[in-house]
DNA sequence: TCAACGATTAGACAACTATCGAATCGTAAG
DNA sequence: CTTACGATTCGATAGTTGTCTAATCGTTGA
């Protein structure tokens, strides 16, 4: 992963709203839907916000590859992309890796 | 971690700056400081950013708990907060395993 | 003690953005 | 076809923030 892309995807999740709006896709509850549907109204009750605001979110959580939408019908499917996250968690891993070893136990000193 | 925390994380990594600031720190070379100091002017030149933005960058890391800082007479010791670290990968290793969990192979639609 | 130097604070400004209301689009149901 | 409704686009605005310069602080070394 590039630092380009890194940089999108903090950037996209640095605001509440969309941190709350993509960890509730993570973890939803089947309960809070009917049909599986992401239904921005929906959202918009959970969070306060109204639907241009969500729709803007969603539109830049999937520009930095956070989630997949699709379309059915009138509504709108939004989906956790596994990959973005499994690219994040391995970058972290490296930094971790790094610092360590270039020192051994005094921590990733500059 | 808690939902404030990880706020703050994501927000002190979204700027470009930062996240530069943040792998340096990481990946640094020795070559490029003298005594393991982190000399302000030297992170200056290698991005082009002023003293005081980078003071300023630095004390949002750290208020973020990414690094950790430590005056040494004159120069600022910087390093990277493993734990952090370590905490971020555990948390969206969660996220994935519940975007997993809730639904078997239709990946976590919301 | 004083000069040099690295870091920080304060204040200001430009750029960005989260948010909204209004208007519009697209699909589904009557 | 037309209405209803969910989503999107547009334009505007208020708030945030990354950055700078100037001034100040704190430490070291002469």
């Amino acid at each position: 992963m590039d630092f380009q892309k890194l940089s999108k995807i903090f950037k996209a999740l640095a605001s509440d709203s969309r941190l709350s709006l993509f960890v509730k896709i993570a973890t939803h509850q089947e309960s809070d839907f009917e049909e599986d549907a992401c239904v921005v109204s929906n959202l918009m009750s959970l969070f306060k916000i109204s639907a241009p605001t969500i729709s803007h979110h969603l539109k830049e959580l999937s520009n930095a590859d956070l989630i997949t939408t699709e379309k059915r019908g009138k509504y709108l499917i939004a989906r956790i992309n596994y990959k973005t996250l499994e690219e994040i968690t391995d970058l972290l891993t490296v930094l971790k890796k790094e610092s360590n070893t270039t020192n051994e136990e005094e921590n990733g000193s500059i």
